[in-house]
DNA sequence: CACGGTGCCTGAGAGC
DNA sequence: TGCTCTCAGGCACCGT
């Protein structure tokens, strides 16, 4: 599932291939492709420059030299893949942006969005101080030069649901998703299911520092493939599935003291922690 | 304002 | 073999 790690690995192979590329045509195939709010159809960006790619969590946007920007969210299952207009079309192709190429023999000629469980979604919209609308709401990632750890830390400490949950919210730290919310948890040592306000300072700043490093390193890795559904934009699988401690791990023995790993469903999720580490 | 619950979606895998 | 059911979880939205 593509969480911070997943998009910026995307995001990164993207810029590699399509900065200072013209589109010179632009597709969508599918009803849910684009986002109801889009302020224009997908043609409007017909014969836009792309000038940058940029990403704030899960959130990634094509900035153009026009007023207006291309913003993407893979969802659950989306993919960009950056391919050969030969290539034949994959089966859930929801979308598709030609680009227009100096040389003849670039093969890279097509950004192709697929998506099997359309969850995802591409959106013409209006930039407003560099960020485009539906990213306005979202929280700096702690990637991000402007995250600011007190804050997001006095504003945890606040809170009266639990810390999993919270991971989860955008809106309060953004980038991290199901998967690194576990494994940042079982590296901090704190259960999921502990109500933030009983946790100190220190142990939120634990969280907030292993989920840093967690994603780090899985960007290093190039993603988590768990699932078989994210890719980078060649089509590769990342490697970091093989390096998570919790996820997808249940009744696997911890590596740090061997206890079984439990799975639990609350909020609608499953939760992977260590019932002896995470108390 | 904070928070929990629901809906959207498809294919893999389980169970019969 | 083939049918039906459950599960996976991203975000938006709604009600309390």
């Amino acid at each position: 599932m593509p969480e911070l790690p997943e998009v910026e690995t995307v995001r990164a192979g993207l810029a590699k291939y399509v900065i200072g590329k013209r589109i010179s045509s632009a597709q969508s195939f599918h009803p849910r492709a684009l986002k109801p709010a889009s302020i224009a159809p997908l043609s409007a960006i017909v014969g836009a420059k792309i000038i940058s790619v940029n990403r704030r969590g899960k959130f990634l946007w094509l900035k153009l030299d026009r007023d207006f920007t291309l913003t993407a969210h893979l969802g659950m299952s989306g993919q960009l893949l950056v391919q050969s207009s030969k290539y034949p079309a994959q089966s859930h192709l929801r979308a598709k942006l030609s680009l227009q190429s100096s040389s003849l023999r670039s093969s890279k000629d097509e950004i192709r969005f697929i998506d099997q469980r359309t969850f995802g979604w591409l959106s013409v919209e209006q930039i407003i101080k560099d960020i485009p609308t539906s990213v306005a709401h979202i929280a700096f990632d702690p990637f991000e030069a402007e995250f600011d750890l007190k804050s997001v830390v006095a504003k945890i400490k606040k809170r009266k649901s639990a810390i999993k949950p919270t991971l989860l919210n955008q809106e309060i730290i953004s980038g991290i998703g199901n998967i690194y919310a576990d494994e940042a948890l079982w590296r901090a040592k704190i259960h999921p299911e502990i109500v933030c306000e009983d946790l100190s300072e220190s142990e939120i700043k634990k969280v907030i520092s292993s989920a840093k490093k967690v994603m780090q390193s899985a960007i290093t890795a190039g993603g988590t493939s768990f699932d078989e559904q994210y890719k980078n934009v060649n089509g590769e699988a990342g490697y970091f599935a093989r390096s998570l401690s919790v996820y997808g791990r249940a009744g696997e023995p911890c590596s740090r003291c061997r206890t079984g790993i439990r799975r639990i469903a609350f909020a609608n999720r499953s939760s992977h922690f260590c019932p002896r580490c995470q108390r």
